[in-house]
RNA sequence: GGAGAGGUGGCUGAGUGGUCGAAAGCACCGCACUCGAAAUGCGGCGUAGGUGAGAGCCUACCGUGGGUUCGAAUCCCACCCUCUCCGCCA
């Protein structure tokens, strides 16, 4: 959510910040400031009824209990005549605040001014690389691989689920789980994260504090009680200051979570059909920081330092990305994104997304920080990335550690996670 | 699912139709006392919005949404949540 009142009083960053994400700064600014002035004319009428039928009732008290049975009939009729033009003036209040608040939540966050500029991902700015993708002879694809090892099943989770499912079986069963315990326990006992295992069903307010309603309601699954199951632990996570006012010394708040996520999908039929790059379900490893306004753009340095960690520990070639503007999500001031090397696709995919939303959904969400000492609160800023996305970690692995008999290596790194196993497939 | 109790300010907690935005205590801030601190005393202390040069004034907010009334924290209805007991259940 926006600060009117900083838009008020000086609209240019959010002319230029909505341009910058392909909206019409200057139209939307134009249209929000008409809503707002005709809000606050309507407020203005409002109260001015409201204080005339307040002034008339507390002379009826004073006259009833001065037993003046006239004077209080004539201020009751007074007061009646007052009715119609209270109730139209509240309903203008209500229309106006309402049109206000939906024009308001539907719009994105402004980008950080050390955002580059630009339209789609290929404006995107590469920060660094890591690693050299391997030399691999005819690499075949993670679906391919699975299916000739018979242990990745697109066809029996069709029959059971439709598309966008997978069955994973024995020893890549065993490898998706192990995945996931090696990063959640990364990022708690190195990276300082506290695991938190959420529910995975949230109500509206939550959804909506987290920025995915109203405008992305077609992008979640909803449960027949009108719950959401979650699309990723961000939202459950960032949740858990939802409303809450957290003492300053208390920042950071630094949350991880291993759940699964649910994505409808909606509008990306066609897109990644072939395979577990883009599934209805997905396991990640989440991390949310809470933390102030001064200290959000270190705390988010050193969060995508933690995504990266992770693989170069299982030794995938990477490159992080600076997002441009067009390019970034509905809620984020600042995006990096982490790309792995996949080798089928002779190209690097986005693994991990490692957001900072400032006071964005802090706002929706009115989550606040407190100083000792200080009167006031403010708004906590929050950031939220993967750490990392395991479905897609899968397929890194896989595709980058195959051999020309379509056997996986395990890296060192999962060792302790799977005793006994060094390769998948083939006679190892 | 059934029966009951309850949701009030940062926290605890009074208030059951008329200056109640709300007693009291705690916490917090200022001042006094003190070399300093503690203790004590005095004062202050909710949020949001509107309006005004300003002091201030006005409006809303007592779980949420409706209703009754000239007037609602207080009465009525629905919903949400918490707690206790019973039932069912991984």
């Amino acid at each position: 959510m926006h600060d009117i009142r900083a838009l008020r009083e000086t609209p240019e960053p959010y002319i230029k910040g909505w341009d910058a994400k392909g909206l019409s700064g200057s139209a939307l600014v134009a249209q929000i400031l008409d809503l707002d002035g005709k809000l606050r004319a309507a407020q203005h009428g409002w109260q001015t009824a409201q204080a005339e039928r307040n002034d008339a009732s507390k002379k009826i008290g004073a006259a009833k209990a001065a037993k003046d049975e006239a004077e209080a009939a004539r201020l009751m009729a007074q007061v009646e005549a007052l009715k119609a033009r209270l109730e139209a003036e509240g309903e203008a209040e209500t229309t106006a605040t309402q049109a206000l608040q939906d024009l308001l939540s539907g719009l994105p966050n402004i980008p950080a001014t050390d955002v580059p500029a630009g339209a789609d991902e290929h404006d995107n700015v590469e920060v660094r690389r890591w690693g050299t993708p391997f030399a691999i002879a005819n690499p075949k694809d993670h679906a391919t691989l699975g299916e000739a090892l018979g242990l990745m099943d697109f066809e029996a989770a069709a029959r059971m689920s439709g598309s966008r499912f997978v069955v994973l079986k024995g020893p890549l069963a065993r490898l998706e789980r192990a995945l996931g315990q090696f990063m959640i326990d990364m990022q708690t006992q190195e990276h300082g994260y506290t695991e938190v295992s959420p529910p995975l069903m949230v109500n509206d307010a939550a959804a909506y504090g987290t920025d995915k309603l109203p405008k992305f309601a077609d992008q979640l699954f909803q449960t027949t009680d009108g719950r959401w199951l979650i699309p990723t632990a961000e939202v459950p996570l960032t949740s858990l200051v939802m409303g809450q006012i957290v003492a300053e010394e208390e920042l950071p708040l630094r949350y991880t979570a291993l759940t699964a996520c649910f994505r409808s999908e909606a509008g990306a039929s066609g897109r990644d059909t072939r395979g577990m790059i883009r599934q209805h379900q997905f396991y990640k490893c989440e991390m949310v920081s809470i933390t102030t306004p001064e200290r959000s753009d270190a705390e988010h340095e050193r969060m995508v330092g933690c995504a990266e960690a992770i693989l170069k520990r299982l030794e995938l070639p990477f490159r992080t990305m600076l997002l441009c503007t067009g390019d970034m999500g509905f809620g984020a001031r600042k995006t990096y994104d982490l790309e792995v090397w996949l080798p089928s696709e002779d190209r690097y995919r986005e693994i991990s997304s490692c957001s900072n939303c400032g006071d964005f959904q802090a706002r929706r969400m009115d989550a606040r920080t407190k100083a000792a000492g200080e009167k006031g609160t403010r708004f906590v800023h929050t950031l939220n990335g993967s750490g990392l996305a395991v479905g897609r970690t899968l397929v890194a692995l896989m595709e980058n550690y195959q051999d020309e008999d379509g056997r996986i290596a395990i890296p060192q790194a999962l060792h302790p996670y799977l005793p006994g196993l060094t390769h998948i497939g083939g006679k190892g």
